[in-house]
Order: C-alpha cells, then sequence, then structure tokens
DNA sequence: CGGAGATATATGCAATTGCATATAATTCTC
DNA sequence: GAGAATTATATGCAATTGCATATATCTCCG
C-alpha cells in the first residue's frame, strides 16, 4: 500500500508539474488506442480499468469535453453507446506516455532490475 | 497498481459490509496506539501514514467527532497539538483490526505463500 | 404478446479530496 | 530585538468520488 502511494503520488505529481490531466485519463486513453477500431462501450473501459461506472461516466463527460473522445451511438443496443478516441486524444496519450514512461523509469526502473521487476510482476499477479 | 487497487477495494468493501469507517481511520488510530503515550503530532502522524496535510487534519476532525481521538495542547509550541487516542479509538481499532487481519488473510494470505509474502515486502521496500 | 427482471449508462446529492491560502506561532538573521 | 522566513495546523472553495437511484433498453418467460 505504501510503495503504491508513494510512486503514485511521484507519477501524479510529475503529470501535474507538465500540466497534463491525471492518470486515470491515461488509463481511459490507453485502453481505447490499444484496440484497432479506437473504441470501447463504458462497460468494456470500466472492466478494463477498475474505475467505478459512476466514475467512469464522469470521466468520460470531462475527455469528451476536451475533445479527447466522443460519444457515439452504438446500433445494436440503443442502452450502449461508443467511445471513441479521436486524433486529440491519441496525441494527448502520446505527450502522457512521454511524462509517464519516464516516471516509471525514474521510480521504478532504477530501484528494481529487470529478474526484480518481473519478480514483483509476477508476485502482484498472484493477488489478482 | 491494479493489484493494490483491487486488494484496497475488497478490504474496503468487507469494512463497509461490517459497517465500520475507511481504511485511513484505521491506519491513523493504529500509528496512535502503537506509540506507548497514545498521542502524536498531526505532522507526525502525516509522515507515517502519507496523508495529505489537510486531509489529516479534517480527518482528524472526524475521528474527534467520533470520540475516537481528542485534540489537547502542546505546550511547548502554541502552534501544534496533541492527538490522543481515546479508549473508544482504541477499541475501534481493535474491532477494524478483526475485520482487517481477516481481509488481509482472504486477499494476500491465501494468494501467496510465507516466503513469497517476504519477497513481494523485499521488492517492494525497494520502491520506497 | 406483456410484463418481470436484468443490463447499460447517467445523475442528484452528500462526503471527501485537492488547491490555495489563512492563521498563528516559532526561529533565524542582522 | 524587529522583521523575514519557516513551521504547524486549519479552512474556503472547487473538483472528484461514492451512494443511491433514475432512465432507457433489452431479454426472457409464461
Amino acid at each position: 500500500m505504501r510503495a503504491q502511494q508513494r510512486v503514485l503520488a511521484a507519477i501524479e505529481k510529475e503529470f501535474k508539474a507538465a500540466g497534463l490531466p491525471p492518470l486515470s485519463w491515461y488509463d481511459v486513453l490507453w485502453e481505447l488506442v490499444k484496440v484497432e477500431a479506437g473504441r470501447l462501450r463504458p462497460f468494456e473501459i470500466e472492466a478494463r480499468t477498475l474505475l467505478a461506472q459512476y466514475n467512469l461516466s464522469r470521466l468520460i463527460d470531462r475527455l469528451e469535453k476536451e475533445g479527447l473522445v466522443r460519444r457515439e451511438s452504438y446500433d445494436e443496443d440503443a442502452r450502449g453507446c461508443w467511445v471513441t478516441v479521436t486524433e486529440a486524444g491519441r496525441a494527448m496519450r502520446a505527450r502522457m506516455w512521454d511524462i509517464y514512461s519516464q516516471s516509471i523509469e525514474t521510480h521504478v526502473g532504477t530501484k528494481l532490475s529487470e529478474p526484480e521487476a518481473k519478480a514483483l510482476a509476477a508476485l502482484l499477479a498472484k493477488l489478482s
């Protein structure tokens, strides 16, 4: 818990210092960019990011207001919608990754050797 | 990040199901109970828990309102105060520990062997 | 077909958090 | 020993989160 708090706080701080939005924006954008169509249903994002449904709904509002994603209708089911990443969203994700990757390097990369990092990942995977 | 989120969410959920307050209350109470005098300065709690100063200030308000801690004057420095855990606070911490220890067992203990848990702790310690 | 649930998403409202700054006291410097 | 800088804690206000529930479909079953 403490380790995560420290690392997360450090990363958020670096995003902020670079004038970038919080990590949760990155998580959503990255899920969208990762899939080839560049779009997902909210409930799919929810499952992938562990964001609560109501928090995600409002996070999408904010992303949409900034023009980073668009809500589009989903014809097979009128309850649903697509969340599609825009070009601006892709660009933002890339900009955030510049900072994020550096942060990871600083706060994790320099603290653990390659085998240690792999061991850590393997142990954490057992918790999920 | 994901592993921590999952485990933390599961623990908070179990606290809530038992009608208990959030984990952050436990963290503060535990720091207080751990020291023999049963009291600390806010800035000491802050350093030990990683809570932000303004969040801690308000968390102490809530704990005080519930009668779990008391703010007492600190004579050597009139800016400061002691935060002293009350009997009710000690009792609450103990009640929370019943749930917390079970949660840890469920969400960590059953997922990792003893040497794995030690290895995980050692790796995470390197991040801090 | 006509509900009775189930599912997908949104939203009003209260609680918490974050930010910036306030307040009050202490220490340091010349 | 009078500011100036620093430290300890609190607080007004905006943003975010959590909770409960709303809304709109959809699915399934008799």
